[in-house]
This record gives C-alpha cells, sequence and structure tokens, in this order.
DNA sequence: CCACTAAAGCACAACTCTTTGCTTTAAGAT
DNA sequence: ATCTTAAAGCAAAGAGTTGTGCTTTAGTGG
C-alpha cells in the first residue's frame, strides 16, 4: 500500500487527465473569467467526461484552488544575499504573478467561502505568500541582521500589493513594489511622509 | 418621464419588495454565506416571486452588490477635529464594517467579475471606502496641516484591514487598527521597525 | 373617485449543473 | 503474460436555476 499519497497511480492516465483539466481551467479562467468556469466547460475544454472531474474535484472552488496551488509552487526567485534586494525581487515577483491575467481570480477561488475547507485553503494560500518573504527575513537574520517581522512584510508590502491589484489602481507596477520595501527598509527622515518611488501619483479616481 | 433615477414609485410595493429582499439577502448571507446564496432562495426568504427578483437585479451578483452598496453608506463616524484621533475611528469603523458577518462576502460579491460593469463595481466600493478616509484628510488640509496623501492611507490602514480579515488573521482588533493609524501618522523613533500598538502577535500559523 | 401603468405574481418551459450505478480502460504488481 | 483494481467513460435521472408571456395588484396623477 503505497502511503495515502495524492495519487495511487501518478504515472498513467490520470496524471495526463489532470493535466488536461489544469490547462483548460487555466485557459478558461484566462478567457471568460474564473467566476464563470464550470465543471461541465473545463471538461468539455480539457476533452474528458465531466463525471471523471465530479468524482476527482467535486466542486469548481476545490478544482480552481488546486490549479491555483500548483500555479504558484512553479518558479521562484532566488535569493542574492541583500535583504532588500532580496525582498524587493519576492515583491515584484508576487506583483507580477497577481496580475498575470486571472491572477486575482485564482486568488479569489482559493479564499471562496465553499472549498472543502475554506480554513485550509486561506492557510495554504498565506503559507505560500508568507513563505516566499520568509526566506529573506531568515536568511538575513542569519547573517547577524535584525530583518522586520514577517507580519511587518505582509501589512507594509504584501497587503497593498493585493490591495491595489484586486482594485485594479493605477501605477502599481514593479517600480511601487520596489518603492513599498524600500520604505520598509530605510524610513524616510522623519515627518516627510511620502516614499521614495512611484507611489502620490493619481489618488482613487 | 421622471428621470431614469432608481425607483419611479418609490413609496410602495416596489420599496416593500425591495426591502424584503435586501433583508432576506443579508440574513442568508450570514447564515449560509454569499456564495451559496441564490436567487430562488433568496426570494423564498422574502416572500417574493423569484420572477420579480430576475427582472429587477437580474443576477445574484448584482443583487448582493447592491446590498452591499446600500450597507455601507448607513451611518459613518463623526469628526472630532484631531486628524490621528479621526482616521483612528474611520479605521476602527471600517475594520468592525469588514469583520461582522457576511462583511468579506459583500467586499467580495461587488469585486466579483461578473457584476454588470466589474470597473464600476469596484470604483463604487473603493469610493466608499476612501471617502470615509478623506473627509478627516481634507478637514486636516483645510486646518493648515499636511496630511498624508490619499493612496497612503490606503497603502498603510486600508490594504492591511482587508488583507487580514480576509485571511482571518488573529490580532486584527480596533487595536490593531489603530496602531496602523498611529504608525502613519507618527513614524517609530528610527530604526526600530515595530508599530506601537498591537503589531508584533503571533505570525502566519 | 377613476384611469393609467409600473411592477409583482403566476405558471410553465428550457437549460445547465450535479449525482449515481454500471461498464470499460489501462497502470502497476505478481 | 496475466491479474487486479483505481480511475475514466457512459448514460440517464434529478434538482435547481434562469427566462418568458400573461394576469393581477396597487401606487400615482388627474
Amino acid at each position: 500500500m503505497p502511503a495515502k499519497s495524492k495519487d495511487s497511480r501518478p504515472g498513467g492516465r490520470s496524471a495526463r487527465v489532470r493535466e488536461a483539466v489544469h490547462r483548460a481551467v487555466v485557459d478558461l479562467v484566462a478567457e471568460v473569467g474564473a467566476d464563470k468556469v464550470t465543471i461541465p466547460a473545463a471538461a468539455r475544454r480539457a476533452g474528458v467526461n465531466p463525471s471523471s472531474v465530479y468524482r476527482r474535484w467535486g466542486t469548481i472552488s476545490a478544482l480552481l484552488a488546486d490549479v491555483a496551488a500548483r500555479r504558484q509552487d512553479e518558479e521562484t526567485p532566488e535569493l542574492v544575499g541583500d535583504l532588500r534586494q532580496d525582498l524587493e525581487r519576492v515583491a515584484v515577483w508576487t506583483l507580477r504573478d497577481l496580475a498575470r491575467p486571472g491572477g486575482v481570480a485564482f486568488f479569489r477561488a482559493e479564499v471562496a467561502p465553499d472549498v472543502d475547507d475554506r480554513r485550509a485553503g486561506l492557510q495554504a494560500c498565506l503559507e505560500r505568500v508568507s513563505a516566499r518573504f520568509q526566506a529573506p527575513l531568515e536568511a538575513a537574520a542569519q547573517r547577524g541582521e535584525s530583518p522586520p517581522s514577517l507580519e511587518r512584510v505582509l501589512d507594509r508590502v504584501v497587503a497593498p500589493l493585493y490591495f491595489r491589484v484586486v482594485f485594479s489602481l493605477p501605477g502599481t507596477d514593479d517600480r511601487f513594489a520596489r518603492a513599498l520595501v524600500a520604505d520598509l527598509c530605510t524610513p524616510p527622515p522623519a515627518d516627510h511622509p511620502a516614499p521614495t518611488g512611484a507611489p502620490e501619483a493619481g489618488p482613487a479616481r
């Protein structure tokens, strides 16, 4: 009995089907938006029987969450050894991940209230993001520096990025992501409350 | 033809039906979660015919967005005249609004990709939040102070609140909301990178 | 008080998603 | 090569949502 791993038969039709379905979902999300992707549609696109998808994933939310999970585990930027540069890299990478077509949609899917265990989905999603930022932080700590806490990075860098992408605020680009990190690492002079980089562009409107 | 306002007959059955449906939606969202609320369910609960709801709102997303919109326009904290205190009040109010049952769900509904015009929904939602914070800022500006920009408030206060509520991070309470404002208004000494208030509790896990 | 008409109620049809029992395929083990 | 069995395919039934023509109700203006 080969452990109750993800698949008892990883190297065959199952894997092919999963691949096909995943690809179909990614395509469909980019085309019509995550909220209009249904299991029958994904199955049709993948050339797979709907019942197979129902049996394997159960709900569209679970499927989307699964795709999102795998999607983020792909590549991750490697570290240079300088805290600020590393954080900047990760920030930019995170922003790009969010900004690509369907990026927010996948985020939303993973946070959806009806996924098997919502708490699990949330935690998984958060931990993936956290992990990327935690690496540079721990590296810095081991070098003897005293980096900010992960929570602080989440508040000051990650949260604004998510917020701005969700609301499609203009000027949310690589430069802005780096500015957030810079603002966190080197607080501005004193009571001149503007970050160094891109912000202060056009407000809400 | 009385302008194409929201209602040509505000004071009658229409209004009653809308009230009933709105109440039903609020209840259902709190009970079963926004993703499981359907138009027939809301109509049943409201004692209204489903077709009436379909004709008036069209989709469940539009209905949820409508409810969310009205829900936020209700009360708003009045201002004291001190920038920091006012911002703290608004921040706490915003947090409480988000944290009440279904708060995030409504947020998600309003940001949903298939509402009539998604951009409109996003903009409306953002503008409502912005407006609440902009009032204190403008008041301060008129008093001759130089308050931070709205964008900065969004990045430093609003975004973290939303992010933390969405991910159910612990310790996201009134005290934390005030700490965010404090951290924005009076930057910490220099390179002691921890805000004064509640943060630095337990990380992700 | 009456006429007008916007909006709600009603009934029914069509559609899509979802589920389930059974059959068939093919990966992995003997 | 053969056997075993997890997983996919198939088909058909069920449930719930969505859409539409028509009738009825009840504000609003004369």
